[in-house]
RNA sequence: CGGAGUGUGGCUCAGCCCGGUAGAGCACUGCGUUCGGGACGCAGGGGUCGCAGGUUCGAAUCCUGCCACUCCGACCA
């Protein structure tokens, strides 16, 4: 991509509403525009950031056994009296009637829906176990939306539904989710910790909130310093298997959020040097709440012996949207936003020291081609900005290498290979830099 | 929902107390000079001063009501 035809409304002054780093950082990185307190416009760089965040947690979703569908934004409010949840969920649901007067609501989550689709479908325990999810729009009329993205009323999130014959095997459809989270916020370099939570308005007996330390947190989290250093399970981590020693190995050591925090326990079960009391980010949660949709909804499925049963449900949610903002609270300095490979919205800026100078556009053409020939995303810098804007821009959007081209190093046939996490420069020739970024 | 604030050009703000018909910087347009860390000069364009009432000869400024947004708290699959 070019930036000159790019759309990529940079602000040198930080907006007046903004006070968090993310917030202010995807603002002035011309990333996403507020429309309303707590929704926004994704803008193109934003949206990059967003579709490699989409595309990791669907990448780990079906490595996990979880098959993905669509389900709309605008549900039925028969639905949600079928569960008792119309009247129970309270003005945070966005209601609305349609033409012929009919009650619907933008879904705040999608529980009722996928029972629904599973009931209609699914009679026997032979098509067990079933994980279904999607990624879609939610809306949650927040009384206070706040932190940008990171508490919006209309986020993107994945959530995804499991469907067991009994409780063990439910337990295993939960252990399979857990390490899917592992390695989900593995991928976007972050360290995400599971601890023990409440279960909320959406019932249950076992969960966990994946949680990011962070000051800017909005939850106080209590765990102990050994969760920092655990292992995440590879991409060749076997889901048919028992993870049930990968379980164990995460939840011993203490963590646990405010809400389920027990004191004395921790105390007793923590060396105080590693005793951890932080803020954090929550951008997952995985509950297994047994059959308390299906029996109010009446999801069956006929077992070995003929009987029908209540289907065993978890929910499994990623705050996708949320992560934007998460990311970038774990990985910014002074200059701006500092993107993890695997979600930056471009791989590599490639920086024209000196438009206009016929050496510097040809080799930059020349870079530009064979990179992109090579599948690189490239943000090729071709305006008429001075250098040193060219440098803060490429530093607060992110981008992970810049390739500094000017006529000083051109002259001996280099480039510079600026890493944007340590600020390290390489002088390399023209010729090594595709070998060096490729791979 | 309680508390505290803020609304003036695309962005950041000044002007308001003490009423006289709107400014600065950035951004934008044109020309020129510049060009390896956010350039400079000259010339331009762009604003129902959140909305509605009221007071006044006259309101961005004073009064009343409303709306929006932000922050703290409560709340938050």
């Amino acid at each position: 991509m070019r930036l000159s035809r790019f759309f990529l409304p940079i602000l040198k002054d930080t907006p007046r509403d903004a006070e968090i780093v993310s917030h202010r950082l995807m603002l002035r990185a011309g990333m996403m525009r507020q429309e309303a307190a707590g929704i926004y416009a994704w803008l193109p760089l934003g949206l990059r950031v967003l579709k490699n965040i989409e595309r990791i947690v669907r990448e780990e979703q079906e490595r996990a056994g979880a098959i993905e569908l669509l389900m709309p934004t605008l549900q039925l409010a028969d639905l949600w009296r079928e569960s008792g949840r119309y009247d129970a969920y309270g003005p945070e649901m966005l209601r609305i009637q349609d033409r012929h007067k009919r009650e619907l609501l933008y879904g705040p989550t999608n529980e009722e829906m996928i029972t629904e689709i599973f009931r209609a479908y699914v009679k026997s325990y032979k098509a067990l176990p079933l994980n279904l999810y999607h990624i879609q729009w939610k809306f949650r009329d927040e009384q206070r939306p706040r932190f940008g993205v990171m508490r919006g009323r209309e986020f993107l999130m994945k959530d995804g539904y499991s469907f067991d014959i009994d409780e063990a095997a439910a337990r295993r459809a939960y252990n399979r989710m857990f390490v899917a989270y592992l390695r989900t916020f593995e991928r976007m370099g972050l360290k995400a910790i599971p601890m023990r939570a409440e279960t909320g308005p959406i019932g249950g007996d076992l969960t966990h909130e994946f949680i990011i330390l962070a000051e800017t947190g909005e939850s106080a989290v209590y765990c102990s310093s050994d969760v920092l250093d655990l292992p995440v399970p590879g991409a060749d981590v076997d889901y048919d298997s028992d993870l049930t020693a990968i379980i164990d190995q995460w939840t011993t050591a203490y963590a646990a959020t405010e809400d389920v925090h027990d004191a004395a326990r921790f105390e007793s079960e923590v060396p105080e040097a590693k005793r951890m009391q932080k803020r954090g980010i929550e951008v997952g949660q995985i509950f297994y709440f047994g059959t308390k949709y299906s029996d109010s909804m009446k999801a069956l499925v006929a077992g070995p012996d003929g009987v029908d049963v209540p289907v065993h449900s978890g929910s499994y949610g990623v705050g996708v949207s949320r992560l934007v903002g998460a990311i970038i609270e774990a990985s910014h300095d002074d200059n701006g936003i500092i993107w993890p490979e695997s979600v930056a919205p471009f791989k590599v800026a490639l920086l024209n020291l000196k438009q206009g100078d016929a050496a510097c556009d040809a080799a930059c053409v020349q870079l530009y081609e064979a990179l992109t020939g090579q599948g690189v995303e490239v943000l090729y810098d071709d305006t008429d900005q001075r250098a040193g804007a060219k440098f803060a821009t490429a530093d607060l959007i992110g981008i992970p290498w810049q390739v500094l081209v000017g006529p000083k190093g051109l002259a001996d046939g280099k480039v510079e290979l600026k890493k944007r996490a340590d600020g390290s420069r390489d002088s390399i020739a023209i010729g090594d830099v595709v070998a060096r970024l490729v791979g």
